[in-house]
DNA sequence: ACAGAAAACAGGAATGATTACTGTTTTTAA
DNA sequence: TTAAAAACAGTAATCATTCCTGTTTTCTGT
């Protein structure tokens, strides 16, 4: 259904995502590859990440700055986004909600939960 | 600092912000204003919002169709995304998370924290 | 109440992330 | 090997949001 199953463009745009832990936006994947792959199409990145959030191996995590940032681990975490150097950073778990199962009592569907904390990073209130 | 304190047309976008809870886009507020303020500007409805939001009198809630919902509760609490009908929900209250302490702790600074559900509401799924 | 000065505004142009389109290249499957 | 299917490059289009400029509203001191 979601196509052929390899493509090397495809899979290097995987592997720079699941790569870092950095939270890119598409543009920064873009980035990283052109020079490996000269005739990267940004087009192409952004059609592989919306393919890959089908499938279930990325997870939009936040807007920052007018950009999406995405993750490649998909397991239940929360993050936090620094608003001073637009740095996302993993968490380690996420709580655990009783919201969710009060949801679902209620005919609620959940099929995925963004918990994410805004403010300033270590980093930047020191400097 | 923030300028004069008060403008019709300003107070006009806070109260229908205020006064509704579809967690609206700046073109809903808009267009819910645009026949009883025939020369209202949608430039002027999205630089309200920015104004309100450094003011605290608004929070973004979630971005829904590449739209920003917004809510004029700024009190804490979770919310619900339909992923069917797009609706955003208010959810009672949001859980107290162990992970604040321990990012105070740390040396991050929480000024705001999103938790926001995503799946089917009731009634699409009952539909 | 009146007159600048400051802020807010309308209207339209600009920006910038993301998506769509078209002709070409790569991958697949037989 | 070869034709069909999918993916791609490159570029144009879309659309939410922001910016700009000249005008209008609000404020503040008299």
């Amino acid at each position: 259904m979601t196509g052929h199953n390899f493509s090397s463009k495809r899979e290097a745009i995987f592997k720079t995502i699941a790569s870092t832990k950095s939270h890119p936006s598409a543009k920064w994947v873009y980035e990283q590859l052109k020079d490996e792959i000269p005739n990267l199409s940004l087009g192409t990145v952004y059609r592989n990440i919306a393919l890959f959030k089908e499938q279930g191996r990325v997870i939009a995590v936040a807007n920052v700055d007018g950009e999406e940032r995405i993750d490649a681990d998909v397991t239940d975490h929360a993050h936090f986004v620094c608003e001073c150097c637009n740095g996302v950073y993993d968490l380690v778990s996420s709580e655990q909600s009783p919201l969710e199962k009060e949801l679902s009592q209620n005919g609620f569907e959940i099929t995925r939960k963004n918990v994410v904390f805004y403010g300033i990073c270590q980093k930047c209130s020191t400097n």
